[in-house]
RNA sequence: GGGCGGGUAGCUCAGUCGGGAGAGCACCGGCCUUACAAGCCGGGGGUCACAGGUUCAAGCCCUGUUCCGCCUACCA
């Protein structure tokens, strides 16, 4: 990058491109395994092989960032280490899509053949995402990428897997689980979406087996008769005391099941009879078991009716069901159908009503695992951020069930089960056992089903970093410092990190977890292909660049809120990323004929001490804000440190000493001043805003090799809140300055007219101020003089102005009309009025005095005077003016 | 059914310890002032959802009401 001068206006394409790139190129990414520096590690949470950058990955991708950068540049060894999920039921879904286009489909192909072709996709489009995350320009360790399927992943998985087993802690039985018959595997309870639906609530009648009359039962799903195996009613109940038979006709099946009692039903639902159906539905399952009910399966796994249904065999389970109700209807045993709103399940995935459904299945005893997991978090081993997802996590960490972990899918580690031909022992083992342990046959047939992608995610933060290696990356790194997620998979995925991380390793996986809110659109709603809402962060990059969007997510990403986003913000943003960018352009059109690295506290000008010590202060509030996770707050004050302190006043004020040839000393002073401030502030804003920052750094003078290997500047001392002497002499100055302007722009006066303008003050040490930093005031101001003095003789053609306890008198002789002067002042006076009222109603309240804080009494004391004497010379002025406006 | 979060300027949102209501955008007026018109200077704009309470003092603490959003749950 030869010249020196900036461009006019920040093209963000081409520099994004190289950085990287070099970035790249150079290992800034990289982690030592270990160093002397303190370690600070992050895992990727992991996007799907299948995904595609949406927001949420966006804003999650750039929080990392953000961290990951700011912690370099306080020198740590920083850990990012990076991934993708082989995201299980996505992924088959996707390949099984791809073969159906081309007419075929996977069990066609066969279980080998298929599961290659999944890896053939992913080798062709798996990285995809990898490279949007580094156009949002994550500085992952990309050495280090790991992928959930790999051999070191699948060996920790198995390894966990047998681990479990061998503690009791899997098991496997037949038991009522979630089952998506469009995707035919079971699923978790988590994999679940519930939606409120209209449906209906049917009462139907099963006559007693013997004597007159029958129960009345209600139902949503009257297809599920077909398997009932029961009738249940409460023990006390007297409605049912005394029933002349103890069991009843199933309609349409016409056989004779049981009446059986039991507590768990409720009286006051429907008629208070309940149907059984303990291969549909769950709660009907733990019935049938406590009763020795037996299980009749009517609904296949394919969602059609199986041979159980009788003459409803192989109708869809939605088309039974009206066939159901219309053949009840006939027999005149449906006796009301009312319409009722219930929660219906749909698989999260495929968005299929999923159905309970009785299967062999694989569990995790999650009860142990969680007491662990829980106390973690209650005793602040790990912390969670905010605090309130606490007590979600506590919630669901309670109430915990156990977790159904085996899919009936191809996609996915295969469960290390076999079962024995000769004897059907079933043996758990790290590698294909050659005989059977129990009977030494070797008839071994290994288990189908493969795990929930979960169960290899839970493993991510040491599974990533070599386990079950003891390796030196797991030493330095373990537990990684922060999560930086989305609550969405604070159950899916940081409370089973949480539990296996401490199973495994006997440490959090984390300090910290830092929860962040969803990306929503302009409106608050959720972003959604079927919504048509998407913003797509890739369109946004391409139009505004990468740094504007970054900044925008974060400034944007305040705790507990959700971030509303709109391209019109963003906008906004690369307006500051343009800023930044001229004002590097103004400082090296100053510093390319040399600078001085030189210490910058020798500077004696007003403005530069002043500019040294804002920034130092903001520094101190980046650096807290981030060290607290309050990122709109960190972005927040460099912004308004860049554009309001450093370019609307710094910038301008030491345009004459820049621009001065004939005071080279005071000439050096500032540009030595200019270049330390615009270098710290570059690093300051480089974990924000990357890409820019690295652009105008190369092109400092003074600078070498990358931005990335800077030190974080220097900040204020913590909790120091006492103005310097040069904060408050520009405070002075600059309230001085925008009197003046508000002047001017009220009194529309030309900007081209130089003003004369008077100060007075009582006090001979601010009229000592003043004076000798009249210049800046007659440079910002632009004023022909300005003439100080104690208060004394005034003109009665001036506006005036109070600031502080100076009054400032812009002589108007010549340049306005008083009428308009006079108006202002009324004007003015209106405000002060108002705020004077209020301030002395509290003054004349005796209990305010008697009860509040002397210092905020005396606070409250001192307003009223400055405004009362405000108000005073307000209407001095007034009345001269008035006075002079008569006279003509 | 249970839980959580929210309601502050036209819009989107900050607001720390209870002590004079802020920002960005939008709007109005004035400026092509030699880094930047993607800019500069100035200005207007609020019943802090509603009702009550605690307090000398409430956007902030407490109670209730209401509206919105989300999570969660086995009442068929």
């Amino acid at each position: 990058m030869s010249s020196k001068v900036l461009d006019k206006g920040y093209e963000p394409r081409q520099v994004e491109r190289h950085w990287y790139a070099f970035w790249e190129r150079e290992g800034h990414f990289a982690a030592a395994d270990s160093d002397g520096r303190p370690a600070f590690s992050i895992v990727i949470p992991p996007p799907n092989v299948t995904g595609v950058l949406h927001m949420g990955h966006a804003l999650n991708n750039t929080l990392q960032d953000i961290l990951c950068r700011y912690h370099r540049l306080k020198g740590h060894n920083v850990l990012w280490m990076p991934g993708t999920d082989h995201a299980g039921i996505a992924t088959q879904n996707v390949v099984e899509r791809q073969l159906a286009a081309e007419g075929r489909d996977r069990h066609s192909l066969g279980r080998e053949k298929f599961i290659e072709a999944v890896w053939q996709w992913r080798e062709k489009s798996g990285s995809a995402i990898i490279n949007q995350l580094k156009r949002l320009g994550a500085s992952c360790d990309w050495q280090r990428e790991r992928f959930t399927m790999d051999e070191g992943l699948s060996l920790a998985v198995r390894t966990v897997f047998v681990q479990l087993y061998e503690q009791g802690l899997i098991y496997r039985g037949l038991y009522i689980t979630n089952w998506c018959p469009r995707c035919r595997t079971a699923l978790s309870d988590l994999e679940v979406e519930h939606e409120e639906l209209d449906g209906h609530l049917y009462r139907i009648r099963y006559p007693f087996a013997r004597g007159e009359g029958g129960l009345v039962v209600a139902t949503t799903r009257p297809e599920t008769m077909l398997g009932d195996t029961a009738v249940a009613v409460h023990p006390e109940d007297e409605r049912y005391a005394d029933l002349p038979a103890d069991s009843v006709i199933l309609p349409l099946v016409e056989t004779e099941i049981p009446i059986i009692r039991d507590t768990y039903v409720d009286r006051a639902f429907g008629t208070g009879a309940l149907k059984v159906t303990p291969a549909h539905d769950p709660n009907d399952f733990e019935l049938g078991r406590r009763h020795d009910l037996p299980s009749n399966k009517v609904i296949a796994d394919d969602g059609t009716m199986t041979p159980a249904a009788g003459r409803f065999q192989g109708m869809d389970r939605f088309a039974c069901r009206e066939a159901v109700v219309a053949a009840l209807r006939e027999r005149g045993l449906l006796l009301g159908m009312e319409p009722h709103k219930h929660g219906v399940g749909h698989c999260y995935r495929c968005k299929s009503v999923v159905e309970p459904n009785l299967s062999r299945q694989w569990f995790v005893k999650v009860k142990p695992l969680a007491e662990p997991a829980i106390r973690a978090v209650e005793n602040g081993d790990t912390r969670i951020i905010p605090e309130s997802w606490a007590k979600t996590y506590f919630d669901w960490m309670y109430n915990i069930k156990d977790w159904c972990i085996s899919r009936q899918i191809w996609w996915g580690h295969q469960i290390p089960a076999w079962t024995c031909g000769a004897c059907a022992q079933l043996t758990v083992a790290m590698e294909t056992p050659a005989r059977c342990p129990a009977c030494g046959g070797s008839d071994l047939t290994q288990e189908t089903d493969v795990l929930d992608t979960w169960f290899s995610s839970a493993l991510w933060p040491f599974s990533t970093m070599g386990w079950p290696e003891q390796t030196l990356l797991l030493k330095t790194f373990y537990p990684t410092s922060v999560l930086v997620t989305g609550f969405d998979i604070l159950f899916f995925w940081v409370a089973r990190m949480m539990m296996m991380g401490l199973h495994f390793m006997g440490e959090v996986p984390f300090r910290d977890v830092y929860v962040h809110a969803l990306v929503r659109d302009e409106e608050g709603k959720k972003m959604s292909k079927s919504k048509g809402n998407v913003i797509d962060p890739l369109d946004v990059i391409d139009t505004y660049g990468t740094d504007a969007f970054r900044y925008t997510l974060a400034a944007f990403a305040a705790q507990g809120r959700d971030v509303r986003l709109s391209e019109k913000r963003v906008e906004g943003y690369r307006h500051f990323i343009n800023k930044l960018w001229n004002a590097a352009r103004f400082a090296l059109m100053h510093l390319e004929r040399g600078y001085d690295a030189g210490d910058p506290a020798a500077a004696p000008a007003l403005p530069d001490r002043w500019i040294l010590a804002r920034l130092r202060r903001t520094v101190a509030q980046v650096a807290e804000a981030l060290d607290t996770y309050k990122f709109n707050e960190a972005a927040g004050a460099a912004y308004q440190f860049v554009w309001h302190e450093f370019c609307d006043w710094y910038l301008e004020a030491a345009k004459p000493a820049l621009y001065g040839e004939d005071a080279p000393e005071a000439r050096e002073a500032s540009r030595r001043v200019l270049w330390h401030v615009l270098r710290d502030t570059l690093v300051l804003l480089h974990p924000f805003a990357p890409f820019v920052t690295e652009e105008i750094w190369d092109k400092l003078p003074g600078t070498s090799g990358s931005i990335m290997q800077a030190a974080f500047p220097a900040a204020a001392d913590a909790g120091d809140d006492t103005p310097t002497e040069a904060e408050t002499q520009m405070a002075l100055v600059m309230s001085l300055v925008t009197a003046i302007r508000n002047v001017r722009g009220e009194m529309n006066i030309a900007p081209a007219a130089q003003l004369h303008v008077t100060v007075q003050s009582a006090d001979e040490a601010v009229r000592a101020v003043v004076a000798q930093r009249r210049a800046i005031v007659i440079n910002l101001a632009r004023l022909a003089d300005v003439t100080v003095g104690a208060p004394g003789e005034r003109s009665a053609t001036a506006a005036t102005a109070i600031v502080g306890d100076c009054e400032l008198l812009v002589e108007l002789k010549g340049v306005i009309d008083f009428a308009q002067e006079a108006q202002r002042l009324e004007k003015e006076l209106g405000k002060l009025n108002k705020d004077l009222s209020a301030i002395n109603k509290k003054l004349n309240n005796d209990s305010f005095l008697e009860k509040a804080p002397p210092a905020v009494v005396a606070e409250v004391k001192e307003k009223q005077a400055l405004l009362s004497e405000k108000q005073d010379k307000l209407n001095a002025t007034l009345a001269r003016v008035t006075a002079f406006q008569r006279q003509g």
